[in-house]
RNA sequence: GGGCGCGUAGUCUAGUGGUUAUGACGUCACCCUGACACGGUGAAGGUCGCCAGUUCGAAUCUGGCCGCGCCCA
């Protein structure tokens, strides 16, 4: 037993350590028992796109302190951790990579495309690991899973198989938002909305019969206007009636098309009529859907958004979208069409990716009919089978459970899942199977050839809790782990992945995935601005680590600020965590000090009885107020509380105000019993906090749980505190708060009448009640000691105080304080005081009065308003007593 | 445009009908007192966004307004 704790606390020389020797003891890993209480949870995989942001770091500290805290309930804890392979990002990112070295992605092989993203992914997923692990994340290694390991293709295969076999899948043509850059498809959700401003043309389409004038169409995107099949108005537009039924040539390629009348017109809108380019607008195709005359044409762009095709006139041919406007809109003034342009400010769709403006576009793709899956969701969450914390997000997942488009899951990229189709050259089947076809099941032929896409990552990461244990296989772990007890993620993908996961649950397992939803806030810079890489305002996790430790990183992520709302992480949220380790670190020190050589670890508490020291007594029934406090805040998912709360007591109850008090008796200023006794005392809440702080902070407290003598083998195996260990002393509790009432008294008196802090001036005091009086004169000494007065005797009723003292009215009684000088006066604080309480008495008596409150409120509040108004009106009559001769002094 | 949420000391925040409105950071004063200056002690700082209403009683419930944020179209 190493008798010495450094002074400080130096986490890199502490931290590495234990996470050896947690992974050593495996105490990670999930057990294999079969039966008894488990819990679970699926890590959410990062992408290997990136590295851990501070937000991955905030999410993992709640799981973390779950997994530890179920672990030291008992508990078999399964955490499984993993990576997601997140192909179009992942691709992204390298494409970016790429163009450093000046390499387009688009420009090298397939086979050395997938070599640099192999080797882009096996870096990051390595950083991401040493993130997890320097964190102190007790995830189980043992079961860590990627997202395009053999057992997820397979699974994914087999999902895409079976919804296609029951008709949930389909291969169709329809509008999907493309993106430019990427040359993708990509689903409604990856796409964000972004204001811009443009210019809104007015554009001329002549009459098609030659007679004089036209039809004024308003637009944004007149590089469009080749694609041009119909011009719609409302029908109920008088300014159009005419219109409708004629003919108009589109400019600068003299095409006819019909003007058509469509109630989705919005008569508002520029002049209330809108050219229809059904190829590549969401609307403009429904419209033309609903109106048979209206014919879809051949795209005007390639996949680049290049203006390409037989309706594209040679001079526009080849020209980017942008180029493109530009050019056409020129041509359009000079040919005369341009009748007038505006600003105009709108919604514009951008690829969450690539950030390119998408291009909808129509295109033949696969699709999830996921509006099928979302029955047993919508309703495990309005029957609290699948339960949200904050519960406020309810509302809004179910708004979109009830608006659900078909999910787009084809992606033309080179990063993902293969989709598992083929197609026959022969007799044009689509062969779907979870292995691949050497012939064509219905005609035969061996010519098949393979979808040349790929599939959505979230299409395999759906499956994440489930996957993640062996389905399809049913393994032991799927039946002993499966469903998953909670999932903690942020709510930007509670929709991408959330919602999902849970229409697959239902779906392939026929059980939720998980009980439990949790999400995080958003962690915000001072300024208030979000943490992105984008802004250049995200810390390195691995950096705070490096500077602060681990355990202050976590215990500043889910303290003070509230880990489920957005809010602020700043350097200073930072120290406090710091700090607070600091003072933990030094009252193990100071308890170590006191310890004799060979003490045993703690078991229970002491057994106490009336002849206890009152500190011991109380701090006892502290300790079992803030644990049962800090469970009911753990089982709530409050961790922001639970860990206040711990905070609260570690600094004031216990080191602020016990330590202080049991000073003497550890010293041995009071013998040995007391001594032994307030030992004991403190061994113990200090060994049951420790427990309560380790899910937080699990380094620090593994540290100093071995420095001091204690039980059993690591504190991450050990057992989690049961409150009743301690018992609850509402006696000792009460008289407490009026012994520190009189050492706050005291000590303020001497600030305000600036007391030199090496003077002990005498005190007395007069109490108002028998149990004040007790209480006061029972622990004169530790009021002496802590208030810092060098006597303190009482002052008989009927006595007035002695000239020279200071005096200040609690409830409880009345404290004198001799003053340092004869110049000293009674200080302000007294007449501050009366003011507040003469307020507050005219307020209580006004309620009193109020003939209303006495016949309408509950007898026991008009009681206590009756008790309050004498009490005050004792304690002011007390104020005036004591500060008439001070006024006599001083004129 | 629709939906959801939020406005409490300089900042962040607790508080779902009766509390002298909680805590932290910051500020000011004194103190390197034998665990800790990453600390101790004390103090200052709030018409709980505004206006109505409900109620004996509103930071708390209702409505309206103002401001901010997020999601969806």
């Amino acid at each position: 037993m190493p008798k010495e704790i450094p002074s400080r606390f130096v986490p890199s020389e502490v931290e590495a350590r234990w996470q050896g020797e947690w992974e050593r003891a495996g105490c990670f890993r999930a057990p294999d028992t079969p039966s008894g209480p488990r819990f679970a949870m699926v890590l959410p995989p990062p992408n290997v796109t990136g590295v851990l942001t501070l937000g991955h770091i905030l999410g993992d500290t709640v799981m973390d302190v779950l997994a530890r805290w179920h672990r030291m309930r008992g508990d078999a804890v399964l955490w499984l951790p993993g990576v997601d392979h997140a192909g179009l990002s992942t691709q992204v990112a390298v494409r970016r990579h790429l163009a450093k070295g000046k390499v387009r992605l688009e420009d090298l092989p397939k086979e050395e495309v997938l070599r640099q993203i192999g080797e882009w992914k096996e870096a990051r997923e390595a950083t991401i690991r040493d993130q997890t692990r320097l964190a102190g994340f007790s995830v189980d290694w043992s079961r860590y899973r990627y997202t395009m390991d053999p057992g997820s293709l397979r699974a994914t295969r087999e999902v895409f198989v079976r919804l296609y076999r029951d008709g949930l899948i389909y291969r169709g043509e329809r509008i999907v938002n493309w993106d430019p850059k990427m040359r993708t498809a990509v689903s409604d959700l990856e796409v964000v909305h972004r204001e811009e401003e443009t210019d809104l043309l007015f554009l001329q389409y002549p009459w098609a019969d030659g007679s004089p004038g036209g039809l004024v169409v308003a637009t944004v995107r007149p590089e469009t206007i080749f694609g041009d099949t119909a011009v719609a108005v409302h029908p109920d537009d008088p300014r159009h009636r005419e219109a409708v039924g004629r003919s108009v040539r589109v400019p600068l390629t003299g095409r006819a098309v019909p003007v058509i009348a469509d109630s989705g017109i919005d008569p508002e809108f520029g002049n209330g009529a809108l050219k229809v380019t059904p190829r590549h607008d969401l609307l403009d195709h429904e419209i033309a859907k609903r109106h048979p005359e209206v014919v879809i044409p051949p795209s005007i762009f390639d996949e680049s958004a290049r203006l390409v095709g037989e309706l594209v006139p040679a001079r526009f041919q080849g020209l980017y979208r942008d180029r493109a406007r530009a050019q056409v809109t020129e041509a359009l003034r000079e040919g005369g069409f341009l009748t007038r342009t505006q600003r105009y400010r709108h919604r514009v769709a951008h690829s969450e990716r690539s950030d390119d403006v998408i291009e909808p576009s129509l295109s033949m793709q696969w699709f999830v009919r996921i509006a099928a899956l979302a029955p047993p969701v919508s309703e495990a969450v309005r029957t609290g089978a699948i339960r949200f914390h904050p519960d406020r997000w309810t509302l809004t997942f179910h708004r979109w459970m009830e608006n659900l488009e078909d999910w787009c899951i084809s992606r033309q990229v080179t990063w993902g899942h293969p989709i598992p189709v083929q197609y026959c050259e022969d007799c044009a089947m689509e062969v779907v199977s979870v292995e691949p076809s050497v012939s064509c099941p219905r005609c035969h032929g061996s010519r098949l050839r393979a979808d040349p896409d790929v599939l959505d990552a979230w299409f395999t990461s759906w499956l994440w809790p489930f996957v993640t244990l062996g389905w399809p296989e049913a393994t032991a772990d799927l039946e002993r782990y499966y469903p998953t007890d909670v999932l903690v993620t942020g709510r930007d993908i509670m929709f991408f992945w959330v919602a999902r996961m849970m229409m697959a649950g239902y779906r392939f397992t026929g059980r939720r995935p998980f009980e439990h939803v949790y999400f995080t806030g958003m962690l915000r810079d001072e300024t208030g601005r979000k943490l992105s890489k984008h802004l250049g305002n995200s810390p390195e996790p691995l950096d705070l680590i490096r500077d602060r430790g681990a355990d202050a990183l976590r215990f500043s992520l889910v303290h003070p600020n509230p880990v489920d709302q957005d809010g602020p992480f700043t350097s200073s949220t930072l120290d406090g965590g710091r700090n607070f380790l600091t003072k933990l670190w030094n009252l193990g020190r100071f308890l170590l000090g006191h310890l004799p050589d060979g003490a045993a670890g703690p078991s229970g508490p002491p057994p106490l009885d009336g002849a206890s020291a009152l500190e011991n007594r109380w701090i006892l029934s502290r300790w079992r107020e803030n644990a049962t406090a800090v469970d009911e805040a753990l089982d709530g998912f409050e961790f922001t509380n639970a860990a206040t709360v711990l905070h609260g007591f570690v600094w004031h109850d216990l080191a602020d105000r016990y330590v202080e008090m049991a000073k003497d008796a550890l010293q041995g200023a009071r013998g040995e019993l007391a001594r032994r006794e307030a030992r004991e005392v403190l061994q113990f809440v200090f060994d049951r906090t420790l427990r309560q702080l380790h899910p937080f902070v699990p380094h620090v407290t593994e540290e100093l749980w071995h420095a001091l003598p204690h039980e059993g083998t690591l504190l991450a195996v050990s057992s989690w505190p049961r409150p009743e260990e301690a018992p609850l002393d509402r006696p000792a509790l009460a008289t407490m708060e009026i012994v520190l009432d009189g050492i706050r008294s005291l000590r303020s008196l001497r600030t305000e009448l600036a007391t030199p802090a090496s003077d002990l001036p005498m005190a007395r005091f007069r109490p108002s009640r028998p149990e004040a009086a007790r209480a006061l004169e029972s622990q004169s000494s530790v009021i002496m000691r802590l208030g810092r007065v060098a006597s303190l005797t009482v002052l008989p009723d009927g006595v007035a105080a002695p000239a020279g003292y200071a005096s200040s009215v609690t409830p409880h009684a009345e404290f004198f304080l001799e003053r340092p000088t004869v110049a000293a006066v009674e200080p302000g604080g007294l007449a501050r005081e009366r003011r507040k309480l003469l307020e507050l008495l005219e307020k209580t008596r006004r309620s009193l009065s109020d003939p209303g409150f006495r016949s309408r409120a509950p007898p026991h509040v008009v009681a206590e308003a009756e008790e309050k108004a004498s009490e005050l009106a004792e304690r002011i009559r007390k104020i005036d007593g004591n500060l008439a001769p001070a006024r006599q002094e001083t004129p």
